[in-house]
This record gives C-alpha cells, sequence and structure tokens, in this order.
RNA sequence: GCCGGCUUGGCGGAGUAGUGACGCGACGGACUGCAGAUCCGUUCUACUUGGGUGCAAAUCCCAAAGCCGGCUCCA
C-alpha cells in the first residue's frame, strides 16, 4: 500500500487516486527568467521519480508541469536587458528542455504556459469576484483574503497571525495587508492583456489553479512543488480555486520536497549562494547527479558539496559494475552454454527480494535511500553469485529487475549499441573475441607481454578487458 | 514574536520498541601473472542532553540545548 505524506493534513496517507488506476498531477515549474538552479533540478527529479514510480504501479499518470512566463521577474529581467518578456521565455524554455533531458526527465504530458491561459484567468478571476471573493480598485483586482474563513488550511497559519509581520507596497490598493493581487492593471512599457477590468495582466498565483484546472480537472490527485511554496504561492491557489470553483480541496494531496542546501544553509537566487542546474551538469556526470539529486530522501534537506556528488559517482559507479559483471558473465555462457545451478537458485531468490524491498520502501512516502539500500544488498549478491551461475536465463532477469528499478530513479543501465549498431556490432564481437582468443593463448605460455600489450592497445580503443575465473570478458567504456 | 522541521558511527544516510540497514572512506585479508572488478572481515561503548513509561526505547511521553526553515519573489 502506497502512503504519502500530505502537506495538506501533515501526516501520511494511504494514497488512493480519485479517479481508479489514473492519477492526475501538477507540479510548479519554473518561472523562465534566468537559468534554473541546482535545488530547481532536484524538485524536477524528485517529482519526475514520483512519476515514474506511480507509473511502475500500474497507473496511468497525467503529469502536467508549466512555465511561468509572465509576472514581475520576467518583466523586470526583460528590461533589464532590453529584450521582449517573450523572447526571454523562449531563451529559458529552451535551456529547461536541454536540463531536463540531461536529467533524464520524462516528458510531461503538457508543459502549458501562463500567457497561453490569460482567458482562463480571467474567467477564474471574474467567478472570484462574482462569489464575492475579490474586489477592482483601479484596474487590479485582489482577492479578499478575510471574506475566506479557509484561509491558511495548508501552512497553517492563522488569519490573524498573518497580519503581523505584512507590508503594503507602495502603489497597491489592498483593503487588508493579507489581499494578494489576482490581477494587476497594466503599466506603461509592460505585456498586457485586454480584461473586464481594463488592460493588464495576471497576478502572483493565477496560474497555477487556471491550468490545474484546465489539464486535470479539479478535483485533482497530486501538486506538487518545493517547500518554499507552501505559503503563499499554494495557499493562495487553493483559496482562488475554491473561492472560484466551488470545490473545497481542489486538491487531494500536497507534496512539498526539502531544500537543497549549501553549506547546509538553504540554496536561493536572492541570498545568492546558489550553483545554476547547467554549472553543475557540466562539472559532472549527467547520471551521477540525477543519482544524486534523488538519493535523500524528498522531504529532507540535501546538501550541494564535492564530497557528496563524488560519492554518487561511486556509487552509482558500483551499480553500474554489477550490470556489466552480468553481461559479461552472459556472454561466456552463451559461448560455453551451461545448466543451473544452486546460484541461480539463490539468484532467482535475489531477485525477488530486491522487488519486494524496492516497493515496500517507496510505498513509504517515495524512501529512495531505503529503497537504494535494496539495490545495493541486490548488487552484492549478484557480484558474489554471478561466478557461479550455470544460465543465461537467470541472469538476463537480474539485468533486466536491476536495469528497471534503477530506471524509476532515471538511471538509464541499457546499452543501446546492439540496436544501434546492427552487422557491424556482429563483425566487432568477431574482432574482438579473435584478439582475446589470442592473448589467451600467449597467456597459457606466459607471454604477459604480449598479453598486457593487446589489453593495453584495446584500452586505447576504449575496449576494457577483464578476467574473470570463466575467461576474459570486455565493453566499450 | 508566531508557526514548522531537524539533531544517528570518520562522512553521507535509513530505521517497524527487542540480532548495530545501505553507501562512501580507512585498515586488514581473499582472489589474481599483473590490472580492473569483486568477496570476506575490522572500523561496533552510533543514536544532542536531562527526566519519564516499558521486561525492553534511536524508536513512545515531558522538558532543555543546538541547528535549519516559513511568516517577503524563490523548487
Amino acid at each position: 500500500m502506497l502512503q504519502v505524506y500530505n502537506t495538506l493534513t501533515r501526516k501520511k496517507e494511504e494514497f488512493k487516486p480519485i479517479e481508479k488506476n489514473h492519477v492526475r498531477m501538477y507540479v510548479c515549474g519554473p518561472t523562465v527568467y534566468d537559468y534554473p538552479h541546482i535545488g530547481n533540478a532536484r524538485s524536477f527529479a524528485v517529482f519526475d521519480t514520483i512519476r515514474r514510480y506511480l507509473e511502475y504501479k500500474g497507473y496511468r499518470v497525467t503529469y502536467i508541469t508549466n512555465f511561468t512566463d509572465i509576472d514581475d521577474k520576467m518583466i523586470n529581467r526583460a528590461n533589464e536587458e532590453g529584450i521582449s518578456v517573450a523572447d526571454l521565455a523562449a531563451r529559458f524554455i529552451a535551456e529547461y528542455y536541454i536540463i531536463a533531458s540531461e536529467l533524464n526527465l520524462k516528458p510531461a504530458t503538457v508543459n502549458p504556459r501562463a500567457t497561453e491561459h490569460i482567458d482562463d484567468i480571467i474567467d477564474m478571476v471574474s467567478k472570484i469576484i462574482e462569489n464575492g471573493h475579490g474586489y477592482v480598485v483601479d484596474g487590479d483586482v485582489y482577492f479578499d483574503v478575510p471574506s475566506w474563513s479557509n484561509y491558511g488550511v495548508l501552512s497553517k497559519i492563522p488569519l490573524d497571525e498573518l497580519s503581523a509581520g505584512l507590508r503594503v507596497n507602495v502603489g497597491e490598493k489592498k483593503k487588508d495587508p493579507r489581499d494578494f493581487a489576482l490581477w494587476k492593471a497594466e503599466k506603461p512599457g509592460e505585456p498586457s492583456w485586454d480584461s473586464p477590468w481594463g488592460k493588464g495582466r495576471p497576478g502572483w498565483h493565477a496560474e497555477c489553479s487556471v491550468m490545474g484546472k484546465y489539464y486535470l480537472g479539479i478535483p485533482f490527485d497530486i501538486h506538487g512543488g518545493g517547500q518554499d511554496l507552501i505559503f503563499p504561492h499554494h495557499e493562495n491557489e487553493i483559496a482562488q480555486s475554491a473561492a472560484a470553483y466551488g470545490e473545497k480541496t481542489p486538491v487531494k494531496y500536497w507534496l512539498h520536497n526539502g531544500f537543497l542546501t549549501i553549506n547546509t544553509e538553504k540554496m536561493s537566487k536572492s541570498e545568492g549562494n546558489f550553483f545554476t542546474a547547467r554549472e553543475v551538469l557540466d562539472n559532472y556526470d549527467h547520471q551521477a547527479v540525477r543519482f544524486y539529486l534523488v538519493s535523500g530522501q524528498y522531504r529532507q534537506p540535501l546538501d550541494y558539496n564535492d564530497k557528496a556528488l563524488k560519492q554518487a559517482i561511486q556509487s552509482l559507479e558500483r551499480i553500474k559494475n554489477a550490470a556489466d559483471t552480468i553481461r559479461g558473465k552472459i556472454s561466456i555462457l552463451e559461448k560455453k552454454g551451461g545448466r543451473r545451478t544452486k546460484a541461480d537458485d539463490k539468484l532467482s531468490e535475489a531477485i525477488k527480494k530486491v522487488r519486494e524491498g524496492f516497493e515496500r520502501e517507496m510505498d513509504d512516502d517515495f524512501n529512495t535511500p531505503g529503497a537504494i539500500a535494496e539495490i545495493f544488498t541486490f548488487v552484492r549478491d549478484i557480484n558474489s553469485l554471478t561466478p557461479d551461475i550455470g544460465n543465461a536465463a537467470v541472469l538476463r532477469e537480474a539485468l533486466s529487475t536491476l536495469s528497471e528499478l534503477m530506471s524509476i530513479l532515471g538511471i538509464n543501465l541499457e546499452k543501446a549499441e546492439d540496436e544501434a549498431g546492427g552487422k557491424s556490432v556482429e563483425v566487432l564481437k568477431g574482432v574482438v573475441g579473435l584478439l582475446l582468443e589470442v592473448r589467451e593463448n600467449a597467456r597459457k605460455s606466459k607471454d604477459y607481454a604480449a598479453a598486457d600489450m593487446i589489453r593495453d592497445r584495446l584500452k586505447e580503443l576504449s575496449i576494457s578487458v577483464a578476467d574473470t575465473k570463466d575467461g576474459p570478458t570486455w565493453k566499450i567504456e
């Protein structure tokens, strides 16, 4: 049974989608005014893994993640750079897709943009006004927070506590400092759209409510994002959606990932202590970065430092080596053939255990560290049993299980060379096989100079050779 | 000030009240012509502190300390 921690109730709850076998999920995507930092990347990777696990469990998942392409930050940055907001958005949306592919994020069902839904936003704002929870002042529209008694359900901030530290910005005409803008009247030089309240643009939180409803319907199952979005973004989203569309709770499960820290301090753009996803991906192996991002439990803080990344590289290497060990033994067995042994039975048992263990851990609010621990136990079983395995069938099953589980974490262990190469791969295999035969003869006659030369020269051609008790194996680096 | 979270071995990091997960590192051994990979063992008085409940607590309860976060744009 899958349990997820719901920010709304502050408890782990049994996960039951509203529609049977279909999960509708929305994750807050980036505001496309700058390069995403590695903390954004964590959020992307975490929710991608959650999505993949739900699919593994047999659910069909409709996965929406948006681009916010109109807001204050977009306008300010575009003005600084002297380009249009649309051009700025285009640039960083393109950048997002590059990062997404390097992190092996599965493409979303739809990546909607705020500016594609202006009419829907206007529609929602109109409904909020009609229902008595919004008001118009000089072309601005504000949400009337005190009129909404349920305000604070998500962040658990009592309404009267809220007013304490709030300020009202110059130029704002709120009735109450807790109110927030649904629609902002046009200022000179800003992009704007026609509306019943004059020209203007959407406020900060409108787009997610609108696009969630548009693509998923309300209520839907999962809404994800970083913990910093709980207040005010998601709090406002709930109030807006509920006030406009009349659903008490527009979302069943609210999931929030913990922060990525640097030296245990929160990484954030306003503090200036951050690394962009780009520089991290340029410095480290992409798969290792992905592995690192999902190696911690998603609600806990994750510290970014060189040591942590190095450790992720080492750990992942261990898993990949196990896959190579299996492949090497399979190719030997294909030549020699063999019979099932005791080790085959033990490995079959281990395959069953790893799948159970992995699911048990992931069912517990996506406990990836526990799930990875199960994989490592399996890796040790693979390494100790493989030399004694007699039949390739169980090895193929072990390899496909390992690959399948790792793919949920976003790591692809498959090697594509076989399909890609066709005939030339066959020739390559033949030639390397021939060289290794020559080398084996040299080793038997203790001509180690010759044997080592063949190995070294192959290494230069990025073919690495390893001797096992059953004979040599090789792989392309 | 008001809310929330965290504190586990050299480091990272799980943890169902009852046999010290898992990874990285270090050290020792095995295997090996060498290399790589791997295996076994050690690192073990590990659980912030002080009380309490229990036959038994890292795990439950109560206090305290330290650290972090939200209350303002932020994944």
